[in-house]
DNA sequence: CACAATCTAAGAGTGTAGTCTATAGTTGTT
DNA sequence: AACAACTATAGACTACACTCTTAGATTGTG
């Protein structure tokens, strides 16, 4: 499929999908058989690889982050154990990011208390 | 105190403080028996409210965010209603957030298995 | 074959959150 | 009084992650 459709089935814009692409984190492929035009064409599995990105940038990974993760995921530049490294690293910063969340609802629920007892 | 012991009491640099007081994070006084200069004054308060911005910030809440809980926690331009509605959006958004997490890690999680097993 | 729609690349512009520089005045120590 | 250290304000600069504009080529439909 070419981008504008890759485009409708994720709901991010071409412009965005450009600038991953520029940014290393999918690679559509050029149809070699053509000559007219250089269209870059995308299959299911950079639907995932979206729906991946969008899914990591909300938990608050960069996109040199996500980068490192898709290497890890499906490249073979890494070799296993450097895979694995990279992924325990991403689950550990994962879990120290839940910490601080958990931190932060005790910190707002102590800012509830205080507002119903008109403490502040 | 002034801005340099409330930047080493912190770890924030002088610079971002400035940059928060503008941004309406924290705000300190100034003291109006001297004349000869305009040096901000700041306290305890200052101080926990610092922490919490840092808190706050890693947690991914955007300054504007961060500028809603102060205000609903110290200040008095919201109702308690309104303060109590900010908390718990504020909530809501925590847990969907660990729902994210939780879902990125099991994701991650079975990268490692695909890894394990030679399957990419 | 006209024409709208789509594609490409390059690069400019935006918003967020700082970070730094320049300028100028103030304070404390010797 | 000289000097270092501190303070304030304004505005320039940076990094990140888009988002848009421009310009030029290609493709599909009537």
């Amino acid at each position: 499929m070419l981008i504008n459709e890759l485009s409708k089935k994720t709901g991010i814009s071409a412009h965005t999908i450009r600038f991953y692409e520029k940014s290393g984190l999918i690679e559509g492929k050029r149809d070699e058989s053509i000559t007219s035009n250089n269209y870059f064409h995308y299959d299911e599995e950079t639907i995932e690889q979206l729906e991946f990105i969008s899914d990591a940038k909300s938990v608050g990974f960069t996109i040199r982050e996500i980068g490192q993760l898709i290497d890890a995921w499906y490249n073979n530049r890494f070799s296993k154990e450097e895979k694995l490294n990279i992924l325990n690293e991403k689950l550990h910063s994962l879990e120290q990011k839940m910490k601080e969340i958990k931190e932060m609802k005790k910190q707002i629920d102590s800012f509830k208390k205080d507002v119903l007892n008109d403490k502040c």
